[in-house]
Parts: structure tokens; C-alpha cells; sequence
DNA sequence: AAACTATGTAGTAACCATTATAAATAGAAA
DNA sequence: TTTCTATTTATAATGGTTACTACATAGTTT
């Protein structure tokens, strides 16, 4: 997520105000690399400012998704939609044992590679996901 | 998806029956590759068998999944979780317009490329998903 | 500064996909 | 047939998300 000067900016130039709430979630959301749901971000949020409603956290999440500050993962179906506060493209490791989504080093492999039904298309974004168990779980596993 | 057969022979293996609407909820599966929902399954399962409960659609679609015959794909937050009935590897290419998920060829890039954070874990399976807006919705958009 | 307007927040209720529970049913084994 | 176990069905409960309403706040104009 870029610094909340700029994030400001943007929000300014759709119309919308920078209030202490927003201020707030955004400076959770660029500061977890986790992969939070909303409600914990929530509960972050809580920490600083216990009157915040949930509402509003929703709300400035759904407006920073609309900006494209932040990207919706694959949930997995715990307890509610993930999200990627990173800016740089990277990918993801998901262990099936702990459901931890780890996030990866590397360039995007180029979409030219994969078949002519890109033809025509405009690619704006790729997200590699690997699958498998991490070495922490296999190391209880024995 | 595999054949019916294989399938049915993977559920005896693990003390499941072959029941009529288990079996027409495979084949179903196995015959749509549009990444459906559960509501889309059930609602091809009652044009045979009006009577099939959408709790036994459910409960087929989570043993199938268990079984590793199918696989949850990014849901998008539209009305549910979709699955990927095709046993080969592929990827996916999504149009954030027309919210389509389209099936891309071409084989997975390799895990060794994507840092070191694999080192020791297993890998099991792996799914690339490119974003943008297709051809069509191109098109509509001048 | 006061009044006006638009936007934001909070709290609650509604929504909907999914899961849990309990009763009815079917099929296999004895 | 009787019993036992797995399965299906129907319904209720759960939980994340969205809709709605009233109130508060910020920015602007006079």
C-alpha cells in the first residue's frame, strides 16, 4: 500500500474526505502484511479508536479496494474475505495444514505464455498461488 | 474431473457409497466446466432428480473436494464459491467486467523460480490467475 | 460567524451462502 | 425380518457482508 500522503490524494481527487477513521484503517491496512480480514482490522482499528463502528471499516475497505490500494485474496472460506495490502506484485504460498497465505519473492511469470485466448485482452494483474504444506507443518507432521 | 467409474471407486476406498444422487451430482460436475456455483449444481442436479435436497449437493460438492476431484477457485464475492471440475492443470484469466472466469492452456511455471521461501515445503498443486478485461467486454467498452 | 449542503459515521436490521442438527429413509449385514 | 449404519431431507442456526436510517461532521457560501 502506498504512503497515506499519496492514498489522500487519491481520495480527494473521487471526492472523499480523509477523516481521522480513514486515516486510521488506512494506517493499518499499510502497515499488515498478514493478509487481514476485515475484522481484524477491526480489531486493530478498536485499539486506537474504540468507537469506530465496523461499518465504516467495511466501508473504507471497500473504498480502497475501488482505488486499487488493496486486492482481495482467496478466503478459503475462514471467517471472511482476505486482503493484500502490498503494493509490489508477488505471489502466494498457501498451506493447507495451518491455512497461512505466505507471500513469495519473484517476478510474475509473463502471460504471453499461456495460450492465445489472452489475444485481445487487456492484463492488468497476475497472482500465482502454490499449494502445498509449509515446512513448519511437515516437521510436526513427524 | 475423472470418469464417473474412477470415482466411484475412489469413494469405496474410503467407505462412501455410490448413491443415485451422488452420482448424478458427479455427473453434472464432471460434464460443466464454467467453474459453477453450488446453486448452479443443484439447479442442473433438480432438472433429473427434483427432489435432491440442496444440503446433499452440498455435502457431495465438500466430499468431492475432500477427494481432491475438485477445487475451490476465487470467488469474487458474486453469490458463493465456484469449483473447478478439470483434472488438468490449467490456469485461469478473469474479466473484472463481465466477471467471467475463463480456463487458460499452457503448463504452471515451475515453484523452484519464486524464492526461497519454498525451500522444504511440498508443493501439491499450483494456479496461476491473470486479471483484466477480456476481448468482448473490450469491445462494448467503445 | 451562521446557515446550508453534502458526505461520513454509527447502530441496527436484513440478506444470503453455508453449516449444524435432528428426524426420516435406505441398504446391508446378521 | 430385525438391526445397524450411512445417507438424505428439512429446518434452524451461523456468520460475513450489505442496506438502511438517523445523527454528526466538514466545507462552503452568505
Amino acid at each position: 500500500m502506498r504512503p497515506v500522503e499519496e492514498i489522500a490524494a487519491a481520495l480527494r481527487e473521487k471526492g472523499l474526505k480523509l477523516t481521522p477513521q480513514r486515516r486510521l484503517i488506512i494506517e493499518v491496512l499499510s502497515r499488515d502484511r498478514s493478509h487481514p480480514t476485515v475484522d481484524e482490522v477491526y480489531r486493530q482499528v478498536l485499539r486506537t479508536m474504540p468507537e469506530v463502528s465496523r461499518t465504516t471499516v467495511y466501508n473504507t475497505i471497500r473504498e480502497m479496494t475501488a482505488l486499487g490500494e488493496i486486492v482481495e485474496v482467496q478466503d478459503y472460506g475462514d471467517g471472511g474475505i482476505r486482503y493484500d495490502t502490498s503494493a509490489e506484485a508477488h505471489h502466494h504460498f498457501f498451506c493447507r495444514e495451518c491455512r497461512t497465505l505466505f507471500d513469495l519473492d519473484g517476478d510474475p511469470p509473463l502471460p504471453e505464455r499461456y495460450g492465445g485466448a489472452l489475444e485481445g485482452a487487456a492484463i492488468e494483474r497476475q497472482q500465482l498461488t502454490v499449494y502445498g504444506v509449509c515446512p513448519g507443518c511437515l516437521k510436526k507432521a513427524r
